[in-house]
DNA sequence: GTCTATAATTTGATAGAC
DNA sequence: GTCTATCAAATTATAGAC
């Protein structure tokens, strides 16, 4: 009998959450498969090796989080607006910090298809945070300079906020990060 | 025959490196016993648990930390100047992150007297960087507004720029910060 | 696709000799 | 203080039945 929801998505959604509390050394097979109530040979069907599954979050993660800020919503209307939601959202919502900023964070300890991804996902938001702020006025080389400080300011507001367990600062770092673009 | 340097330091020595690297759930303490050539029933006996270890490291670290950022020298001198160029050297020399940035990201996993030391290191920075932001001027409000940013755009611009191979990412990083504070 | 079973290694930690 | 030896549990991963 097939379960209710796909097993790969929920093997995905278990190891994502596990990497963003634990880090990627953090977690086990048997954690995820405990989690969703499997056996943890039934894992190692859907993702052979645990950097399989560790690269296959990521391309997931990213996937999502570069859709939702396209797609946009209700969050703003601005793509560095929504940029900057999602990470609002991983605080409030998800209370936990950025999948890329714990990976980005054990970068030098990871599978390299794993610390790849996490690259990616930087590299990802540069480009097109740095495309937008251009199109908004500014110079591809402050553009750029503008699109490393918002993402170093929200992956580092993520930590630190959640560190200290005040939500405020979060906000507080982002409002000073967004007063830099005007 | 004693060892030639202090064994309690060697191994609080590797340990941070290792830390540092690959994250608290990222070594062993036969990892740390290898490093220094000794076994690791020896790092039991100067730090019985994993978790005592682990508090000890950022113990000394925020030490030395905060001590190199107050004494100065030719690294700049102001105390902000010198606190982010602890940052500056974190990637520079170390090729590495933060300590605490790396443990506040892994913070939900950690033993409850790890993730207070890492939390007491960010807490030390934000009290210690406002004070100054006074002095320089500012109100208590906006001094603390802009101590938290700095320290978000510092762990965040470690992270990133260290994800990126890109040293430069670092430096434009902390261009835009220090830009922010006048 | 999921299971049982298990291999091979690693983990944090302890007991006790020197 | 450091060692040898060991433990119980956990780890990634595989083989093969259903």
């Amino acid at each position: 009998m097939p379960r209710k929801t796909d097993a790969r998505s929920e093997i995905l959604d278990a190891a994502e959450r596990r990497i963003r509390l634990n880090g990627y050394n953090g977690f086990s097979f048997r954690d995820i498969a405990a989690d969703i109530d499997v056996k943890s040979a039934s894992i190692h069907y859907h993702f052979p090796t645990k950097g399989d599954l560790g690269a296959a979050v990521i391309d997931r993660y990213s996937e999502i989080f570069f859709r939702l800020v396209e797609e946009g919503g209700k969050a703003g209307n601005d793509w560095v607006g929504r940029y900057v939601a999602r990470f609002r959202h991983a605080l409030l919502k998800d209370r936990m910090v950025c999948l890329c900023g714990i990976l980005g964070a054990e970068i030098s300890g990871l599978p390299v298809a794993v610390a790849d991804a996490a690259r990616t996902f930087f590299l990802k938001g540069r480009l097109r945070l740095a495309e937008n702020l251009v199109v908004g006025g500014l110079s591809p080389a402050d553009a750029d300079a503008r699109a490393l400080s918002l993402i170093a300011a929200l992956q580092g507001g993520l930590i630190v906020a959640r560190s200290l367990d005040d939500p405020a600062a979060f906000e507080s770092i982002v409002r000073v990060a967004l007063d830099g673009l005007n």
